[in-house]
DNA sequence: CTGTGTGCAAACACTTTGCAGGTGT
DNA sequence: ACACCTGCAAAGTGTTTGCACACAG
């Protein structure tokens, strides 16, 4: 699931180290990444604030998005084209999947969120919809 | 939305001032409370330490279940008869609505979440539907 | 050169743990 | 009487902030 040329410079960010290193992680997994996930994943050692710091900015300037998680730690995972369109149409309603046997939670894309008949005077402006389970590989893999 | 008659002798909790008035303050609303809420919420005071304690052990006891919240703190809901049923049949494949307005996030128990076709080889045990918005109170009111 | 990014230290918020004393059965 | 609850203090964990220096444009 490789992410084509995506550039720092698009999104109005200067390319310095630690953000292209940043960067490169995502775009070498297919699964959502905490910051711990990335401070290790790194080859050069960078401060946890740096990481911090890097993962705001790349929120900021709509780079990444906040993936909602069982009650772990934050994770985040790289917007695809769609997010990109528009102006500030920056829509995420798409399932998270997380397996409860690797731990990794990944976006599942193809799979739309079904409009929920909400009781009337409610308005939806975003859904999450996270399923747990096994994911194929550890499906596979036992 | 009102809890009927459910006793702390029934879940093996003994009955001590704060479970008793931590249950009260669940069965008094009918959104979910953060340990927060819980301690803003309480006549008498008790240690956070306590509160903490007091949720964990309704937690083990299947008393409550934790909300998944947008990525705030953590929130907790009584369980209804439904959970109560069966053996270690616990399920809470139900929608939890948060209001981007008043903040409150609710149970919506009526509210099916229908089910999704996942890829092959992908297992599905528990699934967790939250949509934001605005609830029916801050829609009337503004 | 100017503004932004980085590292370090420290602050912060939230949650858990250890221990002594108090309470329910 | 005994086990379990509670409060206080302290430790943990994850994240943010302040400040001086370094780097990109």
């Amino acid at each position: 699931m490789a992410h084509s040329k995506l550039s720092l410079a698009d999104f109005n960010l200067r390319p310095t180290a630690c953000r292209t290193e940043v960067l490169s992680a995502f775009q070498a997994v297919d699964y959502a990444l905490s910051q711990y996930d990335i401070e290790q994943s790194l080859s050069a050692q960078f401060d946890r604030v740096t990481i911090y710091r890097t993962l705001k900015s790349f929120l900021t300037q709509g780079l990444i998005h906040k993936v909602l998680d069982d009650h772990g730690s934050t994770k985040y995972a790289l917007c695809k084209e769609l997010c990109h369109q528009g102006e500030h149409v920056h829509q995420h309603d798409h399932v998270h999947f997380k397996c409860q046997s690797c731990g990794q939670t990944i976006c599942l894309e193809t799979v739309i969120i079904p409009s929920i008949p909400l009781p009337s005077k409610f308005i939806k402006h975003e859904s999450n919809l996270l399923i747990q389970g096994i994911c194929e590989h550890c499906n596979s893999a036992t």
